[in-house]
DNA sequence: TCTAATTAGTTTCATTTGTAACTAGTTGTT
DNA sequence: AACAACTAGTTACAAATGAAACTAATTAGA
């Protein structure tokens, strides 16, 4: 198995990325999903209210690229499961902020370590100068997959 | 908008290649879908079969990570369609070969030149040198990221 | 050679997803 | 101030998805 056939789709970028990504996320999905029994969707919306508490709704939507419907079930699923709270804005009556609970941010606080180490172990490969070189490229191809376009 | 926050999460790659994988994915999903009426799984079963003709449902499966009921599903709406086909293996009376047919070349050999300028657009922001780089980054993540793992 | 275990591929069914339509609140224009 | 246009977020519904069960063919073991 495992066959190594070099071909023009094997070389072809969005797929190598969809491929690669698709794999690694349901390798870590293992870890919140079956200990945890967050959706990789719950578990996004708590990561990034976990390190910007306060974000509303469409900030978390934009930061994640996730769509409409996907946050706002993420966020009503996990404030059902205590693990999420919602403080109306003063500022306009349309949002709300989006703060983890006690209860969140003690899952919160355990899961992330994991997935860090996680991380650590996949990029052991590579040296802290290819690490970095990867991020940047990442940077620059995120910058041109998305200049103008809305995608919620 | 596009505020940048610089947090443990939007430094973690497998989350930056999860939202990069998923705008890319999506933008070319444009070409394919609007125009031929194609979903992502059955260009991607196209594509492979394109390149590596005579390929079994289960190599194709290996090949693009996607899970069998996936595979299953494109080739039967593709044979429906009239864009592939299928010849019982001599060899093995389970498994059947997959071909283009000619109006399914046709169509492959419209897409690709688009996929590719696609592409080309996609990584005109880094020179020859830093997109081979990213290329062998990302061969080694790969084999890191699934290196015993059946996901199928 | 007969049976058990394995593999290829399909189908079923419950869950998840995304599009589009909706409600409610805000902003801009006159 | 009143109305139109816009934005935040939710919901409904049709379609897509994936786990598990299934059929059929092959391989392995006694």
């Amino acid at each position: 198995m495992n066959e190594k056939i070099k071909t023009r789709l094997s070389a072809f970028l969005p797929y190598r990325l969809s491929v690669l990504s698709n794999t690694i996320s349901k390798n870590i999905a293992a870890i919140y999903s079956t200990e945890f029994g967050l959706s990789m969707w719950q578990w996004r919306v708590m990561a990034v209210v976990g390190e910007s508490p306060g974000l509303t709704a469409t900030q978390v939507t934009n930061q994640t690229a996730m769509d409409k419907p996907a946050v706002s079930r993420a966020v009503a699923s996990l404030i059902e499961q205590g693990l999420l709270k919602r403080e109306a804005s003063q500022e306009d009556g349309r949002t709300s902020l989006l703060y983890l609970t006690r209860a969140g941010q003690n899952i919160y606080d355990r899961i992330f370590p994991r997935a860090l180490t996680h991380e650590t172990e996949l990029t052991s490969g590579l040296t802290r100068a290819e690490l970095e070189t990867f991020n940047a490229l990442l940077d620059k191809l995120a910058d041109k997959s998305s200049p103008k376009k809305k995608l919620w």
